[in-house]
RNA sequence: GCCCUUGUGGCGGAAUCGGUAGACGCGUUGGACUUAAAAUCCAAUCGGGGUCAACCCUCGGUGCCAGUUCAAGUCUGGCCAAGGGCACCA
């Protein structure tokens, strides 16, 4: 064996041999139970950064974890390709972005593989290829079949940077999520899916999705938005046309109804103008006028001053008898409930600002007994008893709620209503380096969908990537002319294109069967395969695309495609890689490149170093200094093998007898084992699992310091080979290339990756002695050695014979003795 | 404003059930080896005090303030701070 570590040597041999034999195919038909690892896609933007090496390494030391415990284990990967960066860097090349994107996955490709990922690279998928789009075409004409892809004029994002429209999850602080530019509202018409219908489903399933953080579900709970509240009719009374009118609200706060002393309607609401007396009509219309030339950040900033005109007319309150005015404010949202809002200054914060500011009238209808308000300086908000409410006086409003809103139906004039603030998921894009959307547009039949046999609909090339201001799909010659695929008549085809979190919502499924011809995978096998045990990415995707894949999911299970609900059972969301503080960004200049460090350090202590200093769900902060130490330890596993290379043995025997002098490194090892198994099994504390192989390499090197120049019998070849290749054996997930150079060089015929995980011996798995702590009245006065399997009287009668607890006990009475079994004695004593 | 997460040495972080706080590593300091350096190895490393050193003893210490308990980083109540999400959503 040589006498250095050489890790780029040995890696890049290895990597060879594995490709070579095809190590890690992974066959669909199996007696092992299956396990689906997998992380989340990356877009191919040229080269891997340290956070792809933190998510495929995390994800990759489970499957190989899982493989050695006698799963199937399926770990594929993929390229999500589609997207604006492609297609930019087109534009600026005035060349396709299809050889750019081919360009990165083949770099990327070389780089993952250095990284010695055991990925099954015969089940690669890549979103941008005709053999997957063709799919997501496919996919979305069945849903345009249930109803659940539609096409509507709408108020909706627009990026002008981007050039394009944007879905509202795409929408971050009213800023476009991809270049941060200010998004504004257009009306266009534009295709959607239609998302909202289960909204109630993506809520309720979260309670089954026990492997996800609560952080991640609360997101996608607030994300839904449910409330529970109740629609309120209010008729016109004075409407300038004479037409019987009426203005619907909803509300979740139907116990204040008799304290509404106005209402708002957004200043886009569609009945405005009819409900505008003809001199209150230039105000109106100039304050709509300006609503329009706001953007969305400044509308919907919470700390700017309200501000409204009257419409001039009025409503009639049914529950009162009285009337009250009708304004126009845009603090009422158009696309939020009905767009309009009953307005109780006195128990609602927003309400109350308006109407300070323009004297509306207060009046108090929730009360505090104990401590009443007048609510003359803010809003009553909390619980309470109504009070100037009629034959509700005196109920508790929480009960009132549901007792006013019956009122509203027994009566006719409302009803209760469940509000979702998930909207529809816009998923159209003004751009080229997407799917197409397969729609076909005929004078005569309207909007008909491309027929299946004709997938996919190719994206051409004969365009123009130097156009401005425009798609660049707009100037194929030939794309736009089609015909009907119902009446064969000339007809255009859509130039939109799908976005690309459409092709991103179901690509876990085209794992499960990727080279499938004639359908987007087979029941069978997505049923076999799937849900993904343990899906591992950033969290920035905990609303965005983890929320539309359980969407596609549950859509495809009512189209029959498939029979489970949620297709991710577990979900670990890995921190950040942080340099000085801060996430390493090219803006910041912080940046580690991976091909620096797999040069200098190999990819072996890149995987050990990204998982040692933090679990994997904390941001995680780079040091040069920690590479170094997790290269030097490496360094150091490397000498204890080739310095004792002459004692080791692949033939060594486990059911040696235990004697006084080895017993010590056999129970360490059995522990470590024991510690390293469960610390993998329990959330992935890889930190604490690489702590453990430092320890057992620490105790290895002692015992055989320990022996000093004394020859090595048999048995310590025995022992010392079981300590030294059950290290090697439990770091191979880690460090894969450099436990299977060890492995070869012990004489091992297989692959150390073909290797069942290690076993132990829960008897073994503990020290022969125990450290006794005696307390007295709950501190620590002494520490003694105990046989491991003393009795809790023993332990106790030793505690009490301590030269040290005698002195701090005498003349004291002895009020309690406590012992916990193996660990502690504590004596409770009084004077 | 609402919701979620996190607060432990100089730093990253350990600590099944409430039972030795600070594992393991980084850094720092001292030493060995060497002509020297690198590499490697050994040792020390939470703070205050007991007149120096070793040893030992003692007090304090896991964001803050209380509480429960023989015993609290861990449980309960109330705060504070940081990070993230949502937000004129009626």
């Amino acid at each position: 064996m040589k006498q250095g570590y050489f890790p780029q040597e040995i890696e890049k041999r290895w990597q060879t041999k594995w490709e070579e034999n095809n190590a890690f195919f992974t066959p669909d038909d199996s007696d092992k139970p299956k396990y689906y690892a997998l992380s989340m896609f990356p877009y191919p933007s040229g080269k891997l950064h340290m956070g792809h090496v933190r998510n495929y390494t995390i994800t990759d030391v489970i499957a190989r974890f899982k493989k050695a415990q006698g799963y199937n284990v399926l770990h594929p990967m993929g390229w999500d390709s589609f997207g604006l960066p492609a297609e930019n860097a087109a534009m600026q090349r005035g060349a396709n972005p299809e050889a750019w994107t081919d360009e990165n996955i083949a770099y990327m490709t070389k780089q993952l593989k250095m990284l010695g990922l055991s990925y099954d690279w015969k089940r690669e998928v890549t979103t941008c290829k005709p053999d997957y789009y063709k799919w997501t075409q496919w996919l979305f004409i069945q849903l345009y079949k249930k109803g659940l892809a539609y096409k509507k004029e709408a108020a909706v994002n627009w990026c002008e940077t981007c050039g394009t429209v944007l879905a509202n999850e795409q929408v971050i602080d009213g800023k476009c999520w991809r270049c941060d530019n200010v998004v504004e509202k257009k009306y266009l018409s534009q295709w959607f899916f239609k998302i909202t219908d289960y909204a109630e489903r993506l809520l309720k399933d979260l309670d089954l999705l026990d492997g996800w953080g609560d952080n991640v579900k609360t997101m996608q709970a607030n994300w839904i938005g449910k409330s529970e509240g109740a629609i309120f009719r209010f008729p016109v009374v004075d409407a300038p046309n004479g037409e019987k009118m009426e203005v619907p609200v909803y509300t979740t706060r139907p116990d204040t109804v008799y304290g509404i002393t106005y209402l708002v309607v957004a200043p886009e609401y569609k009945d405005i103008e009819k409900l505008t007396t003809a001199e209150n009509k230039d105000a109106v219309e100039e304050y709509r006028a300006n609503a329009r030339k706001m953007t969305e950040i400044e509308r919907l900033s919470t700390d700017r001053v309200k501000t409204g005109v009257p419409l001039g007319t009025h409503c009639l309150n049914p529950f009162t008898g009285e009337t009250f005015p009708l304004w126009t404010a845009d603090y009422a949202l158009v696309e939020y409930g009905t767009g309009a809002v009953m307005a109780v200054p006195t128990h609602d914060t927003r309400d109350f600002d308006f109407a300070k500011k323009y004297n509306m009238p207060l009046k108090v209808v929730i009360e505090n007994p104990e401590n009443p308000s007048d609510c003359s300086t803010s809003a009553y908000v909390e619980e309470g008893v109504l009070v100037n409410s009629n034959e509700f006086n005196g109920m508790k409003n929480t009960e009132a709620k549901k007792a006013i809103t019956q009122k509203a139906v027994d009566g006719g004039f409302g009803e209760f209503k469940t509000q979702y603030r998930l909207r529809d998921w816009l998923i159209s894009r003004q751009r080229y380096w997407g799917a197409p959307i397969p729609v076909v547009y005929c004078d005569k039949c309207g909007i008909v969908p491309e027929k299946e046999e004709n997938l996919p609909v190719l994206l051409p090339k004969d365009v123009d990537f130097s156009v401005v201001g425009k798609s660049p799909i707009t100037t194929s010659p030939t794309f736009a002319e089609t015909t009907c695929p119902i009446c064969g008549a000339k007809a255009r085809r859509e130039l939109d294109t799908m976005d690309t979190f459409v092709c991103s919502s179901w690509y876990y499924l085209r794992f499960a069967d990727a080279n499938n011809a004639e359908l987007p995978f087979a029941k069978t096998l997505v049923d076999k395969w799937l849900p993904v045990d343990q899906y591992v990415g950033g969290i920035e995707h905990a609303i965005l695309h983890l929320l539309y894949s359980r969407f596609f999911t549950k859509a495809m299970k009512d189209l029959g495609l498939l029979s489970f609900d949620e297709p991710f059972k577990n979900l670990l969301t890995q921190g950040m890689v942080l340099k000085d503080g801060s996430k390493m960004s090219k803006s910041k200049g912080n940046t580690v490149d991976p091909d620096e460090i797999f040069e200098n350090y190999g990819a072996d202590t890149a995987r050990l170093f990204i998982l040692s200093d933090s679990p994997p769900a904390r941001d995680f902060d780079w040091s040069d200094a920690g590479v170094e130490g997790c290269y030097k330890f490496l360094n150091r596993v490397w000498r204890l093998v080739s310095d004792n290379f002459d004692k080791l043995t692949r033939d060594y025997k486990l059911s040696f007898p235990l004697t006084r002098e080895n017993d010590d490194l056999v129970r360490t090892v059995h522990m470590a084992i024991k510690g390293i198994t469960n610390d993998i099994s329990n959330d992935f504390q890889f930190n604490t699992v690489i702590s453990k192989y430092r320890e057992l390499t620490n105790a290895i090197y002692d015992w055989v310091g320990a022996r000093g120049k004394l020859e090595f019998n048999e048995e310590d070849k025995n022992v010392l080979s079981f300590a030294i290749i059950s290290l090697i054996k439990l770091m191979a997930p880690v460090t894969v290339h450099m436990s299977e150079e060890i492995w070869a060089e012990l004489g091992g015929k297989t692959s150390i990756h073909e290797e069942p995980w290690c076993d132990w011996d829960e008897n073994l798995a503990k020290a022969s002695k125990i450290t006794l702590v005696v307390q007295v009245n709950g501190k620590v006065k002494d520490k003694l050695e105990a046989d491991e399997g003393a009795s809790n009287d023993e332990l106790q009668t030793l505690a009490l014979e301590s030269e040290r607890i005698k002195e701090l006990t005498e003349g004291k009475d002895i009020v309690k003795i406590i012992v916990v079994p193996k660990k502690l004695v504590n004596i409770v004593v009084k004077g």
